[in-house]
DNA sequence: GTCTATAGCGAGATAGAC
DNA sequence: GTCTATCTCGCTATAGAC
């Protein structure tokens, strides 16, 4: 594998730093889906997409930023389709998200990236800390408004948590399964055992039978 | 903070090394639990400890191996006198792991180590693989144990999992909560939440109410 | 044989020149 | 926006001390 120096071409567009920056992003992408976080090496990423190590440097901050960047990258193509299609009622919402767990299983790495980036922002002052933060956020408040409305509806019974822990512990299970599939492959299966646990939680297996 | 070469005496038990693995493993657990794992460095820790960096290498073989030494040293601390204390009941074996996860709210750095740990050791080949497999593998065969005992009391009834995927989900979701209270600190009780987790799989919350 | 030290490689990250 | 130079790091190989 020698020189891919012009695997970008030079075009105006490139003079922008946007080829450039997305360039590094696919390679990286490939890089750390096959290697690993620590496996792969941003002067190989660099390499690859034709640019010096320092000028990913520039571009990206530190090795974690461009893991972020990544992952972006991956979801805007996921949720760009997927999310927006989802309608907000219990069904709905469970399909949408067992969906997504389904399609996680065609990118086991990336999956495992992020879980292993999720433990890895639980320590103060980790760059990747916000992200990861608002990304679990937005899962919660999904959760919890769907908890708030099968509460008023009487299909779930108020176990005396609020909505947001119970959320919480919902969305914690999620990961904790991405994170037990990949240590022991095949002994679970993610998406099945996600919803039962949603369907379970937000009482879609009969009436107050949960 | 100068050196520190003779904070460990040159007595005859030093020259079996035992002191030395000791001294280094201490240094390493304060500076893993304070920096965290990428942010502490090896030469630091052996600086501290009074020895060479390739000296620490010398008896650690690498990073992740002076970390799982740290985790052991841990864990022989705590289960040396919790888990032989465990009487093998339902009641009992909730009460004892309850108690570790308050226990672990002294050390939260290490838990959020051991939480990276686990999501990193989920790529094949990875050097803390195998030690990270056995450890959950104890969880899930206590937990199953207990589930396949419920089962046959009639105390909880069967979902159509086998009790050890039942069990995997079960660790899945306290290990999933350690990660999302390190991640947005305050926002859930781990041990109150393991012990709901617990008291509601294992039937222990009234006659089959689930 | 057991333990410790020296030297070197490639890595992530920073600073400054162009 | 890109590159050169430099720092410390994890890790390996190898040799020396007891």
């Amino acid at each position: 594998m020698p020189d891919r120096q012009d695997a970008v071409p030079r075009t105006k567009e490139y003079a922008t730093g946007r080829v450039t920056r997305r360039a590094i992003i696919a390679e990286a992408a490939e890089a750390f889906a096959e290697k690993g976080f620590h496996g792969a090496s941003l002067r190989g990423i660099a390499r690859e997409a034709g640019v010096d190590h320092a000028t990913l440097m520039h571009h990206f901050g530190n090795k974690t930023a461009l893991l972020l960047a990544v992952i972006e990258w991956h979801d805007a193509q996921d949720a760009a389709t997927s999310l927006p299609a989802m309608d907000f009622t219990v069904e709905g919402v469970v399909d949408a998200f067992v969906g997504v767990a389904e399609r996680n299983r065609a990118t086991p790495g990336l999956v495992q990236l992020l879980s292993t980036l999720s433990a890895e922002a639980g320590r103060e002052g980790h760059p990747a800390r916000a992200a990861l933060q608002q990304r679990h956020q937005v899962l919660v408040d999904v959760f919890a408004a769907i908890i708030r409305l099968r509460r008023d509806e009487g299909a779930v019974d108020d176990d005396g948590l609020s909505p947001e822990v119970h959320a919480a512990l919902i969305v914690s299970t999620w990961e904790g399964l991405q994170v037990y599939d990949a240590l022991h492959p095949g002994d679970v299966d993610v998406p099945e055992l996600l919803a039962r646990t949603l369907r379970r939680e937000l009482g879609l297996d009969g009436p107050l039978s949960g």
